[in-house]
DNA sequence: AGCACGATTAACT
DNA sequence: GTTAATCGTGCTC
């Protein structure tokens, strides 16, 4: 039985303020399609990174070949390497020619867990997918994905609804890794968390 | 052309 | 708590 639960999320949902979308992909399904293989994973931890104002978002930089894919349509994939050797998935926000991207930066797998073992292997199980290089290493998001459109169904990422989560168990603080960046951006609260150990007991 | 550094992680002491 | 790994990007010369 078709599933309309199964269908990616419209770029209606993505084109919208970037600090509210961060917001509401948690608890939604993402799904990394390989092959015959399917992966995908709760999303219970995001970041908010919105405009060239925001000096800790990298569209701080304006208009350049990185973040170009932030300045397009909403609903694509803005993928980059940090520190030579992670991959940082984000997902694009607001409307064309407004930039912002939510990080993902947390998820709870769900499906493909043994090839997440794989992937992730000798680490504990908490340690597999809970930061944003994680996750892409568990999922195997790299480079190539970066402009992919999630929004397609047949594409190789795309996020669907997942489960609802009560706000009494959203946590949210300042972003992480921002030791560097001026106030007022260092200290938004742009970082949004679901409390996992009480998702589970509700 | 050269350089400093980063939205991180894992393995150390 | 501390630190190495490793390279694309944006900025300076």
């Amino acid at each position: 039985m078709f599933s309309l639960k199964m269908e990616p999320l419209p770029e209606s949902f993505y084109a919208r303020d970037t600090v509210l979308v961060a917001r509401e992909l948690l608890g939604k399904k993402l799904v990394r399609r390989e092959g015959k293989n399917g992966v995908s994973g709760l999303i219970i931890e995001t970041e908010a990174y919105r405009g060239e104002e925001d000096l800790a978002c990298h569209c701080r930089a304006g208009k350049t070949p990185r973040t170009e894919i932030m300045y397009g349509p909403a609903g694509r994939a803005y993928v980059y390497l940090i520190y030579g050797m992670y991959w940082l998935l984000n997902i694009v926000t607001e409307g064309d020619g407004s930039p912002g991207a939510v990080l993902i930066r947390a998820i709870e797998p769900l499906e493909g867990v043994e090839i997440i073992a794989d992937r992730r292997g000798g680490q504990p199980r908490r340690n597999w997918t809970n930061g944003p290089g994680k996750l892409s290493r568990a999922l195997n998001i790299q480079g190539d994905l970066n402009g992919t459109n999630i929004c397609s169904p047949k594409g190789l990422l795309y996020i669907t609804e997942g489960e609802h989560i009560h706000p009494e168990i959203i946590e949210t603080g300042p972003r992480v890794g921002l030791e560097s960046v001026p106030e007022p951006w260092r200290s938004k609260a742009w970082r949004f968390m679901v409390n996992y150990e009480k998702l589970k007991g509700a």
